[in-house]
DNA sequence: GTGGTCTAGACCACA
DNA sequence: GTGGTCTAGACCACA
């Protein structure tokens, strides 16, 4: 992972474990990386880790088991639910900061469909967890 | 201003001052109040908004006369120029934040347009200075 | 048995075992099963029925026989002390937690009388040891 | 302040804050002491300090503003609906953990009533935040 | 081996 | 001076 500067290395990781969840890389049910593991693989200190992982369960997105370790939450709908909400979170906020102009939504969708063409995507996004560490 | 909360104080001056511009509430050539001035009616450290006013000036966007005070860029254009650079730079920044999702063009305008509607708009934006304290 | 996240499952067995003693359905001099059996039933480690077997013997609860097996105390009167104790220790634990709130003792009886309305009474204890194992 | 073994210290420096709160000791908008001042006092690390303040900021009950300090929220009815979901969570909890012996509501009452008689009402509940050091 | 807490201390962003 | 983040590393509780 290249972490971005001047955004928090927890929430990055947070983001990038609910993005997998969300994408199905990650299952319900499935056993997390564990704290020591994960610091080592992102060269991050264990705190910072162990940080995200606090977050996503006070959000009752995994569950820790002290002496088992830590596993996604069995939600029925989970990646789906992960999915919606983030998509529809960052595109409110970003209708937010673009209120103040006054577009009319006509507007508003012709900037977006233009820039969409000029975004190149890229179609990477490794799982922090790869197939073969799973078991 | 009702400032937002995790957002620094600094940055919410500089783009109001910038959306004021865009929006024609502030015209090029115009004087802009000075530090003093606009602190005690923000009820902010002047620190605070000397930091707004020296972005803006690193952007070209107004320029200090010592003796005189800071006035808006004459530059043709300015107005213009700003709008379509914030809206892009928001655009950009919201199809960068989802891209991770792989949603197709059509997907993604079918999202903001969705929530357009929900949004509910906002057309209150009183410019920082007011017609008064212009002189 | 469902453990709750976040108490240890030690404690959890150790609690649900007095629980059946103080409610008759372990009674005095009776074999209890063994921590092999235990773990395999519960789903748990070996280790964790050891902890919490040792807890019950060091309070005198229980006694292990080497190459006999492990049995309930024949104290007289063990499951009313045991009840006693318990119920009482917890409303000690209550009264310690609230009494930073400087309530008196009618406002206290008040609140307990108002939550034990709502309380949904859960009647299912189901023994730990069930009657066909018992041999 | 005497921390209590097995609690996490930053649980109780909470906990402490909220009854403070409740009980009027430090009043809505009034400002916390700093990050650095609190862990001096307590003779707690600063870390430990700034963990007990973040969990009261994701609950609403205080709000951060960099470079300025922490205040204790404004919301009406703060200290009132702070007490009583305390007190009503330690009820709920000690009832749910005495449920499992089957007493019917006299008989909790009785018990509670008994240990009212028994229980040494401390009444000392020094501030964390001492009158002097308010300025 | 797993998670959870805590310390000592650095360094940054902000007002 | 404020709050926020991060590191390095210890030590405990639990399974």
């Amino acid at each position: 992972m290249n972490f971005k500067l001047h955004i928090p290395i927890y929430l990055q990781i947070e983001e990038k474990l609910k993005l997998d969840i969300a994408l199905g890389h990650l299952m319900p049910g499935q056993q997390l990386p564990s704290v020591r593991d994960l610091s080592a693989t992102l060269k991050v200190n264990p705190n910072t880790v162990q940080r995200a992982f606090q977050s996503l369960e006070d959000e009752g997105i995994c569950l820790s088991h002290r002496g088992l370790g830590r596993f996604v939450s069995e939600e029925a709908g989970l990646p789906q639910r992960l999915r919606l909400s983030m998509v529809q979170l960052r595109t409110q906020e970003y209708l937010e900061a673009i209120q103040a102009f006054e577009l009319d939504g006509a507007t508003v969708l012709a900037v977006v469909q233009e820039q969409l063409g000029k975004h190149i995507s890229n179609p990477s996004n490794n799982p922090v967890i790869k197939k073969n560490e799973e078991a």
